[in-house]
DNA sequence: GCAAGGTC
């Protein structure tokens, strides 16, 4: 038997389909496809399938001194078991062995790690192919004639794996084992996250050193035969236009004469015509960039794309190639758009072209082609609203790229008024081209009037503005990726995912990302003891070391431990400073938790987690002043800049996904609660007819509110409200449960909430309808047919038939109903609860509302 | 429980 390994599934299923001309079959063997034909058995990994570590003695972080980790041995593990079995299992089915994982450095590793893991099970011959596209041309060609496995280049991937294991863990447990941050929230150091966040540091330090210098303009409305115009006064400063006025008397001055002038004389009008190129085909940064201006963030604008391409409507969204390969005809690919709704009009008009040329941009690689779409074309409703909008971005850049320029008419006007000059520009769109195609990029116009030199212009409302420069802008999360590839650090594949590590680790917050006290203190600390760590060097220097490797000139022990011996130097800086350095760590960590003045003690208020894990408001002076605020139950809490005027304490923000929301001052929040009287509405159907118990409207302390039982805590009756807006109770009554409706105000448009019972059932079917969609391939349209045919929550398909369901449901085959069966969690033998609509509604199916009211009663927990 | 690099 013949088998092959290639770097991920997706290539294995493509490879064999071009070797066995379609033949293949796919079986499963623990849990990994694999696709035979013939003799030949070809299965792909997962990338990397063993990692590196340190040996089992050293994995206790406080027995361990981090210097000691500088010559620990490594070693390698499997980190994908299940591949690794599968692949042993083959292995010694097999004469012979072919690696074909991706052509670049890291494919080159990850291939040796398979061909070892071969080793251990055979001695049949293993060799290498290496093609730059799955196409059947490349395919073909490389397996004619196989090469072998090149260990220098292995080696030098084999290095990087080293340096950045020994730098990244010795100095990440040095920081937090000195600033006592063991467990989550350690504190993480390493070559490419750490000069990413110097950066973000960098430009901080910019902005709270910027000065702002005070400047005026002028601007005046000219009009010609009353059609108006804005022009803006400007000067000739060096034989360069300004507009900047720097001197407040000359600007005082011009705007005088400004306001005296009562007509204007065109002394000069320029058009020019400019051509405005259609742009270069999608790599992951220009993409991720595309969609950063939707609105999406790298990691969902990637998170989507995978998705995209695991479905296969777009091709593989990590790459750095800027240029469609030679095999991709453009014309045959618009041709499967020709026919859709969405696309079909503007895949038509660009088959209109004489002659179709894709841009091409910059950077070349053989890896993988530009993101585009594939000809397979989803159905709308197949995707929900977020992929359907990256599709279709990833679809209309495809048609950017061979649509024609657009051209531009730029008009200029000047014009003197008492001896001051005035200019104005415009900008008309003459030919469309590309932007019909692809309205993301800003095509607007600004309109002048047609006007000619020694026209006269009535001159009005003059305007003088006093402004100030301003500080540098923080770095965009696409604008960071952008410097990330520029310095040359990270990878197409890993970009996105530092940046978001960044957050997690709380170094940075807020979009655009803002540095913490601890992310300023880790760059010092670094700055100061380990520069190289926060510098770009340091991978310029294991690019080049690798290089070394790969062309023979080194080898990986020569390189590592020459990247050892710096470290032991660093560490012997280092060693001095351990205390200093820890408490400048732990004051910064206080610092990005303090909120303010304690009105019980001297101390701060910080927010502090409780034992349990939930958060609250504690003093710096514990176990002296135990004075505490409840926060809301949901979310992480962020101290945000703004402070509340009357008790000084930062405002609150709760980070919780799509449910993020400011809080607020937490004193004011517990206050409105304190001078809020409960409102009763009606009995408690739990415990109205026994106790005699009433529902009441309640503001808790942590800020939220709800309908409760008034004889909490012995009963714990509650329905959810929302957090904002005014309650009305209204005269109207629910026939079935005897209480109020209620009406929220807030913002313009009422909602009428209605019965809080009713509601709060309404909701809980919206939601289950929700996890329908989480289920793989369940869209919105899926969904809703999924509950017309009788199945309104995951948890229904339980009881349905696949094949009776697949023929109710149209487009939803019974194999696919099986698969979403199979995605359903294990079923708890003991939950067998029916329907009862007021037990759906009782205390312990409904834990964020009484972790609210638990929070207010519970004595909090000491450090 | 450390890094960065693959991929899902």
């Amino acid at each position: 038997m013949e088998l092959i390994i290639t770097e991920k599934n997706n290539a294995a299923r493509r490879i064999a389909e071009i070797l066995s001309g379609g033949s293949a079959t796919t079986t499963q063997r623990n849990g990994v496809n694999v696709y035979e034909w013939g003799l030949t058995t070809c299965v792909g990994l997962s990338g990397h399938v063993v990692g590196v570590d340190f040996p089992e003695e050293y994995s206790d972080w406080r027995d361990v001194e981090p210097v000691e980790l500088i010559d620990a041995d490594i070693v390698k593990s499997p980190t994908q078991e299940n591949i690794v079995r599968t692949l042993r299992q083959l292995a010694r089915e097999a004469d012979e062995a072919t690696i074909a994982t991706d052509y670049d450095r890291e494919g080159e590793l990850i291939g040796k790690e398979a061909y070892e893991l071969i080793r251990e099970e055979t001695d049949a011959p293993v060799k290498r192919v290496r093609f730059s596209s799955i196409t059947e041309r490349e395919v073909k060609s490389a397996f004619d004639e196989p090469d072998d496995i090149d260990f220098d280049l292995a080696a030098a991937g084999e290095a990087r794996q080293v340096i950045d294991l020994v730098w990244g863990a010795a100095l990440t447990r040095f920081l937090s084992l000195s600033a006592r941050q063991l467990g989550q929230d350690f504190i993480s150091v390493g070559r490419v996250q750490s000069p990413t966040l110097k950066l973000i540091v960098d430009r901080e330090r910019e902005i709270q050193a910027f000065d702002p210098e005070d400047y005026w303009e002028l601007f005046a409305d000219l009009a010609k035969d009353g059609e108006t115009f804005e022009a803006q006064y400007f000067y000739d400063d060096d034989g360069s236009e300004a507009e900047r006025v720097w001197d407040e008397a000359d600007a005082d001055e011009a705007h005088e004469r400004l306001r005296e002038a009562t007509s204007a004389e065109v002394t000069s009008v320029r058009r020019r015509t400019r051509t405005d190129n259609p742009p270069a085909p999608f790599n992951t940064t220009a993409f991720i960039s595309a969609a950063g201006s939707l609105g999406y963030s790298a990691q969902r604008a990637m998170s989507i794309a995978e998705e995209l391409y695991t479905t296969g409507y777009i091709t593989y969204p990590r790459t750095d190639n800027t240029v469609y390969p030679e095999d991709l005809d453009p014309e045959e690919l618009l041709d499967e758009f020709t026919m859709t709704h969405e696309f079909g009009d503007d895949a038509e008009s660009l088959l209109e072209r004489d002659e179709i040329e894709p841009t091409e941009g910059d950077d070349e690689t053989t890896d993988h082609p530009p993101i585009h779409p594939t000809g397979a074309v989803p159905d709308r409703d197949e995707l929900d609203e977020d992929e359907w909008e990256v599709y279709e971005l990833v679809v209309r850049r495809f048609f950017a790229t061979v649509a024609e320029a657009a051209t531009w008419e730029h008009l200029r006007v000047v014009a003197a008024a008492n001896g001051c000059q005035l200019k104005a520009t415009g900008k008309r769109l003459l030919e469309a081209g590309y932007h019909d195609v692809y309205p993301y990029s800003s095509a607007s116009e600004s309109f002048l009037p047609p006007v000619e030199e020694g026209d006269a212009l009535d001159v009005t409302d003059v305007e003088l503005e006093a402004k100030q420069t301003q500080p540098p802008r923080r770095y965009g999360q696409s604008r960071l990726i952008q410097q990330m590839e520029d310095m040359g650090i990270g990878t197409k594949a890993t970009r996105h995912n530092v940046i978001e590590k960044l957050y997690d680790r709380g170094y940075i917050e807020s979009d655009p990302p803002r540095p913490t006290s601890l992310a300023e203190a880790v760059v010092e600390a670094a700055e100061e003891f380990a520069d190289l760590v926060v510098s770009e060097d340091m991978t310029a220097q294991l690019e080049a070391d690798m290089s070394a490797i790969a062309n023979g000139e080194a080898t990986l022990d020569d390189v590592t431990a020459e990247s050892r011996e710096m470290l032991d130097r660093v560490f012997e800086e280092l060693r001095d400073s351990r205390e200093d350095i820890g408490d400048h760590l732990q004051e910064s960590l206080k610092a990005d938790r303090r909120l303010g003045p304690c009105p019980e003690s001297d101390h701060d208020l910080l927010v502090r987690q409780s034992r349990q894990g939930s958060y609250f408001v504690g003093c710096d002076g514990f176990p002296e002043c135990r004075y505490t605020l409840p926060l809301p139950s949901t979310g992480e809490p962020l101290v945000l800049e703004e402070a509340c005027e009357e008790h000084g304490l930062n405002h609150v923000k709760m980070l919780a996904g799509r449910d993020t929301f400011v809080h607020g001052c937490p004193q004011c929040k517990a206050d409105e609660a304190d001078d809020t009287e409960d409102e009763v509405i009606g009995l408690c159907p739990d415990c109205g007819d026994e106790h005699e118990g009433n529902l009441a409207i309640k503001k808790l302390r942590s800020g939220s509110r709800l309908v409760g039982c008034t004889r909490y805590p012995d009963c714990d009756y509650s329905l959810p409200l929302p957090r904002r807006g005014d309650i009305e109770i209204t005269d109207e009554y629910c026939d079935d449960h005897d209480l109020p409706e209620l009406v929220v105000h807030s913002g313009d448009d009422p909602w009428e909430l209605g019965c809080p019972i009713c509601n709060y059932q309404e909701y809980q079917a919206r939601q289950a309808v929700d996890d329908l969609e989480d289920l793989d391939g369940v869209g919105p349209a899926t969904a809703e047919r999924l509950e017309t045919a009788g199945v309104s929550e995951p948890a229904d398909l339980r009881d349905v038939d696949p094949d009776v369901l697949a023929t109710e449901i149209q487009g939803v085959s019974s194999s696919q109903i099986r698969d979403w069966i199979s995605q359903l969690p294990e079923v708890d033998p003991g939950d067998d609860d029916d329907d009862d609509p007021d037990d759906t509604v009782s205390g312990s199916e409904d834990g964020e509302i009484m972790d609210d009211i638990r929070a207010e009663v519970e004595e909090v927990e000491s450090d």
